[in-house]
DNA sequence: ATTATTACCATACAAATGTATGGTATTTAG
DNA sequence: CTAAATACCATACATTTGTATGGTAATAAT
């Protein structure tokens, strides 16, 4: 099970995951069809039957709309799973950084903001927590103190944000972890955007 | 135009609200129906007609599922704050909307929950500071370890809930503050609701 | 050479879906 | 009192939807 998926199956989960992400809903076959130009249901009826037998979907027999991604974690979609078919997707995870995030797959953001999941304390004196989910809104634009985050060669990274003179300082609330300090020319930093919330759900978390 | 909806018109919106956020997609006229114990999809068609013409949901038409919410285009929804919870020291609880706020519409409010905003800091070892809004669910029974808000001798406190044989202890996480030790039959204690969600917003938030 | 997989097509069909129309009873507004 | 809105019901109908079945052609695997 789980084999690799045919480059058709590949850019039809694509789609749906196109649909099901960004419009809110899965397709039903008849539009799938449509947009991929097919004169025929059956046959994207029988594309899903092959790409949920390789276990990258799941049907809800006799539903319309009724196909479910089994890879996604509601908002998080761990990009590796993916593979070759998330490629052009803006940003990635990485596990390296000190407190990384789980940046959303959606190619369609919601218009204003969008959820990142935090990992890592370096933020624990700001009071955001490995775990939670923080609000980011990308079109503001940082003033010194606001926590932001951004990439730097290809890490993703929450940090309170200092503008110097020729230079930004990303500083750790947490003084374990040394600033980062970065020239303003520096190709391969951008700032995604600024925190403008927390949430944190109490679900299935224990003390501390 | 947005007037204010009926009763069975809000619990209909409600319905799919929840079913939208939770479910994923948005339910058919008959699922809704057979839901609410109708034996008719007109019924709910015609609520449907009633709720689009008061502004609250778009209908693509002859698409099925076709329903979105309106509201739904925020990332936020304004949601009223009942009143303050002391973390520390008790506070009093008001029965009308003290406050409103915006609240993220990942944060999930279970039916008939409630916002509370906290004051104190006896709950800071459980990542909960003052500010914060906490999200309340009356409807659940709390288990040993969980947070929740009580009611005593009219006074509101958020803390951790342990239930003895006779008694029932609400501890603060902070050790400053004295645990509370309650009877089971005292008469004016009541646990109004168990924690479930967190939430910060950080805009005029500086750090510490 | 034969078999399996893939990628389409066509047709058929029961069930589900959105929509329309008409009806009844109750409540609310003028 | 009357009219309008609300909250249901029943029936009807064209489309849509998921599913099933059978077929063709091309490619890949044995």
């Amino acid at each position: 099970m789980s084999r690799e998926l045919t480059e058709i199956q590949k850019k039809i989960l694509e789609h749906l995951i196109d649909q099901i992400k960004g419009k809110g809903i899965p397709p039903t076959l008849a539009e799938v069809a449509r947009h991929f130009g097919y004169k025929n249901r059956a046959t994207v009826q029988q594309h899903f039957s092959a790409i949920e037998k390789k276990g990258y979907i799941r049907k809800n027999p006799k539903l319309s709309r009724g196909i479910e991604l089994t890879l996604e974690d509601k908002f998080f979609v761990p990009r590796p799973v993916l593979g070759e078919v998330a490629a052009g997707n803006p940003l990635t995870i990485y596990p390296d950084a000190i407190d990384t995030i789980d940046l959303p797959t959606i190619a369609r953001m919601p218009k204003d903001s969008f959820l990142l999941r935090v990992k890592g304390d370096s933020l624990k004196d700001a009071y955001i927590f490995s775990g939670d989910i923080v609000i980011i809104n990308p079109n503001l634009e940082p003033r010194n103190g606001q926590i932001v985050v951004a990439i730097l060669d290809d890490a993703a990274v929450v940090k309170r944000f200092y503008k110097k003179r020729n230079q930004i300082e990303l500083i750790s609330e947490n003084p374990e972890y040394e600033p980062m300090i970065i020239d303003k020319k520096y190709p391969s930093f951008k700032i995604v955007g600024i925190v403008v919330g927390v949430y944190r759900s109490m679900e299935k978390r224990k003390a501390g």
